[in-house]
DNA sequence: TAGAAAACCTAGTGAAATACTAGGGAATGA
DNA sequence: TCATTCCCTAGTATTTCACTAGGTTTTCTA
């Protein structure tokens, strides 16, 4: 049940674009290094984003990367679903043409999983990239009221 | 965000386990072969979960496994930390001792993993292999109701 | 009391996924 | 023109998965 740094990256990488939306194309190279990712391995799963239509990409210099959306159109769900699949415990609950068991019509622990399923995709499809952004906010206002 | 057969054989035979609870002890190989799993494998899941204390054994011709609990008093949170580790998308969110990064006071996404965990955590704790076992009886009065 | 039935144990193994690295080419702004 | 940036394919070490192989030990029963 974990997730692998495909996700983990790619959401970071989605809110670092966030953070900069409306400044024109953030680089690759620049992204990598605020989130302390290998640039190369990065690219790899931006070209997934690009080709999902996530994000659109600027070539040649000066160019870089920007999302395709506004931050309150994407949610953390499209970024996982992109690059880890669709959202799904066991295959045979799967969101998209679930693998079919002999006796899925009773299979009891099938249920369960489709409760995770729907549990985790809840969670994934409620959170934008704009929620984020407010959280971040909320977080340095708090820690500047800290330390006053 | 897959479950390994690890934790999904485990639920079923734990399952299977619960609906011959009461008839004494039931062997591995009456298991593997009801729910379609290799025994020898089985034997090194069903290894783990003994260790962990959710099962007895006991050996010898007519021996075989026991809940070691009522179906009542074991979830299926239960079986999948025994046989999954502890539940977390991610490690930095893991139940027990989980690994801290260097801003985790700031990480956004971090609190996205966590209420991830949440999520599943509560629904696996909410169900027990008793629930399971209304559950499927529930299922084959309907199906009779049906065949009236 | 032999022998079958069962649990118990350690080690090996092929296939797949993970998390990268290597080494280029192609477009574009200054 | 040339530095910057995106784009693409291929390779690779490590780990995990899902088993299989080949035993030993315990205990019931005939």
């Amino acid at each position: 049940m974990k997730l692998s740094t495909k996700g983990r990256y790619g959401v970071k990488a989605m809110f670092d674009l966030a953070q900069n939306y409306g400044s024109g194309p953030i680089p690759l190279n620049s992204i990598a290094q605020r989130n302390s990712i290998s640039e190369h391995y990065l690219e790899q799963l931006i070209a997934v984003l690009r080709k999902a239509g996530l994000v659109k990409s600027v070539r040649g210099a000066q160019g870089g990367y920007i999302l395709s959306k506004s931050p309150e159109a994407i949610t953390i769900g499209d970024i996982i679903r992109v690059l880890e699949g669709p959202i799904a415990p066991v295959d045979c609950v799967s969101e998209e043409e679930p693998e079919p068991c002999n006796n899925a019509e009773f299979c009891v622990t099938r249920s369960i999983w489709a409760r995770v399923r729907d549990s985790v995709a809840d969670v994934l499809d409620s959170i934008t990239l704009a929620d984020m952004l407010e959280e971040e906010k909320k977080r340095r206002d708090e820690s500047y009221m800290y330390y006053i």
